[in-house]
Formats: structure tokens, C-alpha cells, sequence
DNA sequence: CGCCTTTGACCTGCGC
DNA sequence: GCGCAGGTCAAAGGCG
């Protein structure tokens, strides 16, 4: 089993905000040795300096949580994938070795292996009002395609990657029918080319809680696998170790918090 | 003019 | 073989 953490987030590292999210704030103007004798105009400049640095620290901590994010969902398509091949397998494949049927085999094998191609499943929570089959991605889609489908009202809109010729990606959008509002995105395929925009195509939001089609058991397993993986990195539980202690040892030299 | 969406026709796999 | 359903093609038209 591949690691979560195997690619370029290996520097992880965990802030924890333990309590009232002013006390950093209140921190940071002691340890910078404010004293009260400041003029009022200082203690504007100062706060707005404060201010400033919490929203830096703010935006440093969003983009952090958005590349783990960004890293647990690649993983959770990885461990499904493999979920569905491994239930999918077993006894499906007959050999058939007929020389009269060269042609037709060697298409039939082709389309196996489109069908063994990487899929993923994204859901995306939009405006029910909001009737467009248009998923943002950071990739440049080209609609070939849009059909009802028996089983969903909504119809199912077929994209392929238009940034580059030679990109096999295909998307299918639809609505997801027990919940208007869901838009769910499926893709086939793995790009052979960087993303257009410079938006991570993973922090699209992502309903991790809402998936579509598989049972409770089946996501119980995911959860399950995800948690393992984690609790097995060593570089994962290193860095909650040391963020919860270092947290606490601020809480117990800074103060009582209600 | 180039790229896009729309949409009906066509193709293909599958079950009966 | 037939019908159905999903997927794809390609012509037509819109838009910047």
C-alpha cells in the first residue's frame, strides 16, 4: 500500500488552534513586549500589524489544510479504484483465442483496457437553482455530448480535455438524483499535461460524506483504510505529536482559558 | 475565424 | 435477431 504522504506535502507539519482563536492574537503582542504606554495611534498600527499577521498565518494555515486535503482525496480515489478492481476481477475475464475473431478481440481488448483506465468520482454542491452541468476543475473541457439516462432525470452532459489534443481525460457530469443540488463529476482517464489555471484542480469542493453510489460498508472500509494509512505514517502522528504537546505546553505557561 | 455548445443520428454492447 | 440504453459523432449555429 503506497503511502498517503508519498509525494511532494512531505514536510508536513500540524498547527493545532486550541482554544479561543484570540488568544494567538494575545500571544503574539506579549511575546512582542507591547506595553500599555503605547499612544492609542500605536496601539492602532499594532493591531492592525496583529491583525495582519493572523491573516497571513490564517491563509498559510488554509493552504496547508488544502494540500492535505488535496492529498487524503487523491488517496481516497486511489484506495477505491483499487477497492473496485478487487471486487470487480474474479472470474469476469474469459479467454478467447479464436483466430477468426482477431479483430473484433483486439477491440474488445482495447476497450477493456479503456475500461481498467483510472476513474474517479467527484461531487460538487451547487445552486439547485442553478441547471448547468459545468463542473470547474482547473482543466479546459470540450462537451461532445449531453443524454438522458434512464436512472436520473437530469441529463448526463460528456466532456473531453480540450487543453491538449492528445489528453485522453474524459468527464461525465450529471445531477445527482437523489440530491438536485449535488453535480456528480466523473472522470476517466489521467491528464498528460499540467492544469490550465494555476488553482489546484483538487480544491474544488469536495463531498467526501455525500458519495453517490457506494453503501455505508463500503465507505465504513474507505474510512477505515484512510485512518490506517494515516495512523501508520510515521511522519503523520510525528507531527500531531508535536503539535499537540507543543499546544499544551503553551496552555499550561499562558494561562487560564473559560 | 476559431472554438464552443447543441442536438439528432449513429454506433455498440448487452439482455432477452 | 431485436430492442434498449449508454456513448460518440458531426453538422449547424452562437459567440467573442
Amino acid at each position: 500500500m503506497e503511502s498517503i504522504w508519498n509525494n511532494e506535502y512531505s514536510s508536513l507539519s500540524l498547527d493545532l488552534h486550541v482554544g479561543p482563536p484570540s488568544l494567538l492574537s494575545e500571544a503574539r503582542v506579549s511575546a512582542g513586549g507591547i506595553s500599555k504606554e503605547y499612544s492609542i495611534h500605536d496601539d492602532e498600527h499594532k493591531e492592525s500589524d496583529v491583525l495582519e499577521v493572523e491573516l497571513n498565518e490564517v491563509s498559510k494555515e488554509n493552504k496547508r489544510l488544502s494540500e492535505t486535503l488535496c492529498t487524503v482525496f487523491e488517496h481516497y480515489n486511489s484506495l477505491r479504484n483499487r477497492l473496485h478492481d478487487l471486487m470487480s476481477s474474479p472470474g469476469k475475464r474469459k479467454s478467447c483465442d479464436s483466430p477468426h475473431e482477431d479483430g473484433r478481440m483486439e477491440s474488445k481488448r482495447i476497450r477493456e483496457e479503456h475500461k481498467a483506465t483510472k476513474v474517479s468520482r467527484v461531487c460538487v454542491r451547487t445552486d439547485p437553482s442553478d441547471t448547468s452541468l459545468i463542473v470547474k476543475d482547473g482543466y479546459q473541457w470540450r462537451k461532445y455530448g449531453q443524454k438522458v439516462t434512464r436512472d436520473n432525470p437530469s441529463p448526463r452532459a460528456y466532456y473531453r480535455c480540450s487543453f491538449a489534443p492528445s489528453c485522453p481525460v474524459k468527464k461525465k457530469v450529471q445531477r445527482s438524483a437523489e440530491d438536485r443540488s449535488i453535480l456528480v463529476a466523473t472522470y476517466e482517464g489521467e491528464h498528460n499535461h499540467s492544469s490550465m489555471n494555476s488553482s489546484n484542480p483538487m480544491t474544488i469542493a469536495v463531498d467526501l460524506t455525500r458519495p453517490e453510489v457506494e453503501s455505508p460498508e463500503l465507505r465504513q472500509v474507505m474510512v477505515d483504510q484512510m485512518a490506517s494509512s494515516l495512523a501508520k505514517d510515521p511522519r503523520f502522528t510525528d507531527a500531531l505529536a508535536s503539535a499537540i504537546s507543543g499546544r499544551i505546553l503553551q496552555l499550561s505557561s499562558g494561562g487560564n482559558y473559560n
